[in-house]
DNA sequence: CGCACCATCCCGCGAACATGGGGGTTGCTG
DNA sequence: CAGCAACCCCCATGTTCGCGGGATGGTGCG
């Protein structure tokens, strides 16, 4: 077995002067080793097979196609990978999170910030560059105009939704509320018809759009 | 790079010496000026309304209440805001972003970071804490994650799931997926076998919980 | 004051749907 | 071969849905 301490690293960057700082810095890391760097994608999965490193740094545009394959190989492998590329457009970004990236730095990041990146993506945690990062926000935030002066649901409907998302039937959230059947069925009726929906299943679903769902354990 | 102009800053933040901490970098930025710091929710609020300061820096917990209110206010109001707290779990983080934050730092980043994060989230960006990034991550990943625990959906049981969670009834998921009724309900069978559940709206949230749900409609 | 409006509460009925058992076949993989 | 995903079918039971009918108490308004 590996009794060094250190993580392995593979690098997937056909530019030479970035890989060479790439480079440079997983060697003056005495917390890093490196494994691999290569310049096409299919060296890149293959080398990754054959020595499966703790974490990739990837780019995104290779002379044979784009990185993601590695992404997705690293992400199947349970191990982390990081993108590093000048891309800040919506597709790429949302694309390399879809495969599973852990993080995705810009190139014109400091050389500090990818150091620092890397070990954060090894430990589970997310470096994303602020230019990048509006892409995902854009994913959870409610439209302001919504959320503010209309709230369609009474408490009362709000706290049977909240059941409903857990799961209780009608007669356990009648119960839980201590209220009778028939006012729960009447409760539901009116989110339906306030979400324009049909069922429970579609009604959680669509509160938990609107932002509606927050908090449960 | 922009006006000349200075970027107004707002505070809310019960913690003192968080604050200084604060007060300190803004005015030691040429480029930022403190309008207000304050220690309560409805102050904040209050003076949001008559100021409006180009940027917030918000706490999670106040003495009267969450910060909540205020990163609503700047969101309504077209500005952005910043969330600074101790709070690194996912419903802080989904609940601070819902409601428009435009950046989520942790208080334990060093100021630099944070300073950097103001000017960042002031121009458009949205500097996010590694930390916490990985909640954002969680709901774009189409690819299964390994390293977190095992998959046991299958992917034709995935996406089941996902039509049962956009409302529809079996009989619309067997004509969406080309497929028996009676096959829906075997996938959904063992979906429940597998969540341990015992309806679609507990399925629904049971997967939503852990991440399994994409949010793309 | 009377009145409309709304949230909350209660009830019945029938059609449609979901749930939880059972029984299978095929094709692919180790 | 065993194991598994994916596919198909039946049936009994309970739940949900959409319609109808009510009641109460509070709020705002002319």
């Amino acid at each position: 077995m590996m009794t060094s301490e250190k993580f392995t690293v593979g690098i997937l960057e056909d530019d030479p002067a970035f890989s060479e700082l790439l480079i440079a810095l997983v060697d003056a890391d005495p917390r890093l080793e490196l494994t691999f760097a290569v310049s096409f994608v299919a060296d890149a999965c293959a080398a990754y097979a054959k020595m499966t490193p703790d974490i990739v740094l990837v780019d995104m545009q290779l002379p044979d196609g784009i990185g993601l394959p590695l992404i997705r190989a690293a992400t199947e492998a349970g191990k982390p990978s990081l993108m590093l590329t000048v891309l800040a457009d919506r597709d790429s970004v949302m694309a390399a999170f879809g495969e599973g990236a852990q993080g995705y730095l810009l190139k014109d990041s400091p050389p500090a910030r990818i150091s620092e990146g890397i070990h954060a993506a090894l430990t589970g945690q997310s470096p994303i560059s602020p230019e990048v990062a509006i892409f995902l926000l854009q994913l959870v935030r409610k439209v302001p105009d919504k959320s503010a002066g209309t709230q369609p649901l009474t408490e009362r409907e709000l706290s049977i939704l909240n059941m409903i998302a857990r799961g209780l039937t009608y007669a356990e959230a009648a119960q839980a509320g201590g209220i009778s059947v028939h006012t729960v069925g009447d409760h539901i009726k009116a989110i339906y018809r306030k979400l324009d929906v049909r069922s429970k299943s579609e009604a959680v679903h669509e509160a938990r759009q609107l932002g509606w769902l927050s908090r449960f354990d």
